[in-house]
RNA sequence: GUCCCGUUCGUCUAGUGGCCUAGGACACCGCCCUUUCACGGCGGCGACACGGGUUCGACUCCCGUACGGGACGCCA
């Protein structure tokens, strides 16, 4: 039997990294079973669905590049058949018609007015599946919803067994029916609902693998009661543990804001392996211990046992620019931005550029040799693509700014600098050619000429030539910003009274 | 409140009764390399929630407690 497992996110706000993690170990769990990976969008709450939301979604996993099969299915086209097979279920007394009048609820408070409602109601003794239509003679049913009386269909559960399934993750489950309660199938004014939809969809999709957020896991046991009602055979089932906030709570959009959203990690230049490498290893661990993997050896390693049981935190910092998300997430994506092959690496720092308005199309054809150069100088103290555009803006502009910091420490400390600069550019204006040996050759030679130490060139030519008070060696930077770039900056009077002080 | 799930370094985790004086990764600290900063190398700091069992022997098994999380909707 091929595998068949489906990501279903509800599109109803940008996709987050705990559904992008679930899309994930599906993905895997199919590429690895030789399967399918199927993508199904939960819009049945049209309240609350946009296109907008499907498009990032899709946008999502394509960068991530988790391809999926067969064409996207959206659950809505589906609500006619859903609908039928609620009140099939009517009619074979496994459902019944709810009369009482639909409740109006705030969404805000919703959650809480929800457990505060459960909390009253044990504490009275009430029974929280006491439904007055539950038994209802059929013939009065038939009738009052004849009369055009709005009803909602409740599945009817029965009062007394137990729902069991094993789970590939947590183990053997149970729960008693008497906390399940009668679940609503259909609205009153015939929406279909969660719990039902899920469960025709999946069936008529063929996914033989359900693999979801522990979230679910109250819910898997109303699912399994549908399944028998519909007299078809239920999935496995593998929920995953969740993904939390520093401060433990369930992760959340509305909280955490853009940190959580897949396409913040995009837009500020996070290479899409890393990412993909990071949010596999948060609840997942590798049989070798071998944390940097790719696409292939993911799919090759994978397997469900590797999954933990208890919840990840994401340990993301807010309000710290230098670790605006999770340290181990920043560090590997550094790790890949210097050690993936330049190759791949190219074209997204191309767009990197592009996006900036630094690209030039001579990199691609007359100073390709020096780009790549360039960037495979630049690389290594890289985190996230963004860098390429911001620190290492001065090797793909004369537009860009000194650090005051660095101005400070390599420049102005030593007033003999204003004078000796101009001269040190004389020199180098000389060498011939303009390389590495060469130029450090002559700038050692230079300091000695002019009675200075080296390192004082060095860390003034690499706050001229590039603003920073850091970066490569310095001689390999010269011969990368070329002689008359060079000499250029280096003579170049910058407004260090206006800006500095 | 009820039901369910969980608990190993700050974070992600390895560990399925003796291999554990608990291993790795990130972060942090130190040294080396380097006239910068990283990378790299070496080293350091740092955890089995607690209490009872079971056993010759428990991080590993059982029970309880504590703590944390999730679910409880005519949302998904």
């Amino acid at each position: 039997m091929t595998t068949r497992v489906r990501f279903a996110p509800s599109p109803t706000g940008y996709l987050h990294i705990g559904a992008a993690r679930s899309a994930l170990f599906n993905w895997l769990f199919a590429r690895k079973t030789g399967g399918k990976f199927l993508l199904r969008v939960e819009d049945t709450d049209l309240e609350r669905s946009t296109d907008e939301s499907t498009r990032s979604i899709i946008e999502g996993l394509k960068w991530l590049e988790l391809d999926y099969d067969e064409d996207l299915i959206f659950q809505s086209d589906n609500a006619e058949k859903h609908r039928a097979a609620a009140r099939r279920l009517v009619e074979e007394g496994k459902a019944y018609r709810d009369f009482t009048p639909k409740e109006q609820r705030e969404d805000k408070s919703i959650k809480q007015d929800i457990a505060q409602r459960a909390r009253a109601q044990s504490a009275e003794g009430v029974d929280h599946r006491s439904n007055p239509f539950r038994d209802l003679a059929k013939s009065e049913s038939d009738e009052r919803a004849a009369n055009g009386e709005p009803f909602a269909i409740r599945l009817k559960v029965a009062a007394e067994g137990t729902s069991r399934f094993q789970d590939l993750v947590y183990g053997e489950q149970e729960r008693g029916y008497a906390e399940i309660e009668d679940l609503v199938l259909l609205r009153s004014d015939g929406h279909p609902l969660y719990n039902l939809s899920v469960v025709l969809d999946d069936i008529e999709m063929g996914i033989t693998h359900v693999i979801r957020g522990q979230d679910h896991l109250t819910n898997t046991h109303k699912q399994i009661l549908l399944y028998q009602a519909f007299g078809a055979p239920a999935p496995e089932f593998a929920h995953l543990p969740l993904i939390l906030a520093p401060n433990k709570a369930k992760l959340s959009k509305r909280k955490h804001g853009e940190v959580v959203s897949l396409t913040t990690y995009r837009d500020r230049g996070f290479i899409p392996a890393a990412f993909r490498n990071f949010l596999v290893l948060l609840g997942w661990s590798p049989p070798e211990g071998k944390e940097i993997l790719s696409r292939d050896e993911l799919v090759e390693n994978f397997s469900l046992e590797g999954i933990g049981r208890a919840n990840a935190v994401f340990n993301f910092h807010e309000n710290d620019p230098r670790h605006w998300t999770d340290d181990k997430a920043l560090w590997m994506n550094a790790e890949y931005i210097r050690t993936m092959p330049l190759n791949d690496l190219l074209p997204m720092v191309k767009a990197e550029l592009r996006a900036e308005k630094l690209w030039r199309e001579e990199y691609d054809d007359d100073d390709r040799e020096w780009f790549e150069k360039a960037v495979e100088l630049i690389r290594h103290r890289f985190f996230t693509l963004k860098d390429f555009s911001s620190q290492g803006r001065a090797y793909f502009s004369e537009d860009f700014d000194l650090d005051p910091a660095a101005v400070k420490k390599n420049i102005l400390k030593e007033p003999r600098l204003e004078e000796l600069l101009p001269q040190l550019a004389a020199e180098l204006d000389e060498v011939e050619p303009f390389s590495t040996e060469k130029v450090e050759a002559a700038l050692r030679a230079a300091a000695e000429k002019f009675e200075v130490k080296a390192g004082l060139f060095i860390n003034a030519s690499r706050t001229m030539l590039t603003g920073q008070a850091v970066g490569p060696s310095m001689f390999e930077v010269f011969e990368i910003i070329g002689r008359e770039r060079s000499v250029m900056r280096l003579r170049s009077r910058r407004p260090w009274n206006d800006t500095i002080r």
